[in-house]
DNA sequence: CCGGAAGCATTAGATCTATTTATCCAAAAT
DNA sequence: ATTTTGGATAAATAGATCTAATGCTTCCGG
């Protein structure tokens, strides 16, 4: 079907020149290949692309509409190459990664920024979205990476984590949470499962499985229906909701760490510690890392140590 | 420095089916052949293209970039393939020609309109020009073929015509011309040269080439300045303006064939027989012709039979 | 007019490389 | 446990590509 593609090589360098010798100066080989080559590629297209005439050749309207379209292909194909050099010099191009929609509004956000004052030659494809979506784009090849949290995530496919590597890369302490206020008026210390069903909830996000996990995960059991007083994608409006005591809601502690230190804010504990919901780098294992992506993560970790530093403030369990 | 274009085509089929296995089936031959010959392009490349996972692979962004490069490729290669194959079955394309402007205007475009009714799929680039212009056109491969005629060139470059295969197609009557009036008024059968120069022209282009060639014909000699009346390169024009009794102008007999039959044009002989302009095709002598210009020349020559027909019209020489 | 030179085609033989055959490995499916 | 699937690797081979040599034709310089 397709010619030989080297054929289509030798061709751009004959029409280029416009001579076979030429070409075959250009290409370093005898002008007997050039010839021979020509010849068995016009025997392909069954076209003749060259008319020969005493001291050289003239391209036929076959040959200048192929070259029309070879041309740009070898262009575009040495750019690339430039290009694949280039970025093993320095970081460039694009680098795509997945995160889990909180992670990536608070943290990835202002990596990216950070790096991107260093290297502005590199752009970011955020992506946010549930973990398995992201895991599936990053074992298609559509993310460079992704960062993923187990605790959140429903059942994680354990299985189909043979190809990937994981790498965990912050842990955070996840509590139910609200407003003092709250606290002091409904709840004045009883943390029994019955009491706390009978409370006002926040959802972050419609299927509420981010409170179930913390029921199933404090109680031993499924929680039943819950009072939603409101739904919202947005840990920072969730947050702003506790602040206006409209009830319980589950967060991440260092995301609310100023209020909660003020005492603006107060988790209710159980006897059990707190779930530690681990964020994780996870790749393909035996992806060969570009320099881009080696130079991003070890500024990524680096941002990351920096803010393991506060660490310990973010422990609010156990309790004193 | 570019990569074997062949293992391209390799990888455009395993990034098509993103499995090595699936593109050695569409390729008929074996997975071995595949992986290897990927291995080796990921090798001249110094970039990985694709990441092992368990069973499959999964493309890398250099992948993703070299595909998009390559798809549209391939896939104007097989648009350009399908349409050497239909030109093989019908005339299909554009025939760019080439033709002194006199005989273009008058001739050519009549034949491609009718060439069109039949075959509206082929369209045409006319080169109207000089000789020499077009001759070198025709060398370069930007023409098809070009008509040419002899006469109205200066030194035709004859040692150059080696490439070239030229065919006669026409024979025009060329002469000296002027309305019957002025004849009476100015001329009244005196036809030596000492009297004609003293006469009013018509020159067609600023060279008056023409004009000179007639008088080297007739008088075998150089043409010493005439009085120009008129400088104009149509020749339609030319006709024109001997109607309106300006002077003396060289035209092809046929063109005022009406004029000279009704009395109103009169042609100024010599004891010589007027020059015979032969127009011939010219086109590079190796070359295979297409389809479509086969079909074509075919149609033209037809054409040019049908007003052989009148050839005996034509002549006014020997004069009765 | 004659002997290079330039440009391409052609042939036969040498070289090279793309492909196959065969084997192996790991995970998934049966 | 066994088979199946997708891929990697090594060695052998078949086939394509390249070179060397030669011929052909035209142009050019002496």
């Amino acid at each position: 079907m397709l010619p030989d593609f080297n054929r289509l090589k030798l061709f751009y360098h004959v029409y280029a020149r416009r001579s076979v010798a030429g070409a075959a100066r250009d290409l370093h080989v005898t002008q007997s290949a050039v010839s021979q080559g020509l010849a068995k590629l016009e025997e392909e297209l069954e076209t003749p692309l060259f008319t020969r005439v005493h001291k050289g050749i003239v391209p036929t309207p076959a040959a200048e509409s192929l070259f029309s379209m070879v041309k740009p292909f070898v262009e575009a194909l040495e750019r690339e190459l430039r290009s694949f050099a280039a970025s093993k010099k320095q970081p460039w191009g694009v680098l795509r990664v997945g995160s889990p929609r909180m992670f990536g509004k608070i943290y990835m956000l202002r990596v990216f920024a950070s790096f991107r004052e260093k290297y502005p030659e590199v752009s970011f494809v955020l992506e946010l979205g549930g973990q398995e979506k992201l895991l599936n784009m990053v074992r298609a090849g559509d993310l460079d990476f992704t960062f993923s949290d187990i605790f959140f995530a429903e059942k994680a496919d354990l299985s189909g984590l043979r190809d990937f590597a994981v790498e965990p890369v912050i842990e955070e302490e996840v509590i139910l949470a609200c407003s003092t206020q709250y606290y002091e008026e409904r709840i004045r210390g009883d943390h029994s499962l019955k009491h706390l069903l009978t409370l006002d909830y926040l959802a972050f996000r419609p299927d509420q499985l981010i409170l179930r996990g913390w029921f199933k995960h404090h109680f031993k059991r499924q929680a039943p229906r819950l009072n939603i007083s409101l739904t919202v994608d947005n840990i920072q409006a969730v947050i702003a909701a506790i602040d206006e005591h409209m009830g319980l809601g589950v967060i991440a502690s260092h995301l609310a760490w100023e209020q909660i230190s003020r005492g603006d804010i107060t988790a209710v504990h159980t006897n059990k510690p707190p779930i530690s919901n681990t964020i994780s780098l996870v790749q393909l294992a035996n992806k060969v890392p570009s320099l881009t992506e080696k130079v991003f993560l070890r500024h990524f970790h680096k941002s990351m140590a920096a803010m393991e530093m506060h660490k310990d403030f973010f422990k609010l369990w156990p309790q004193p």
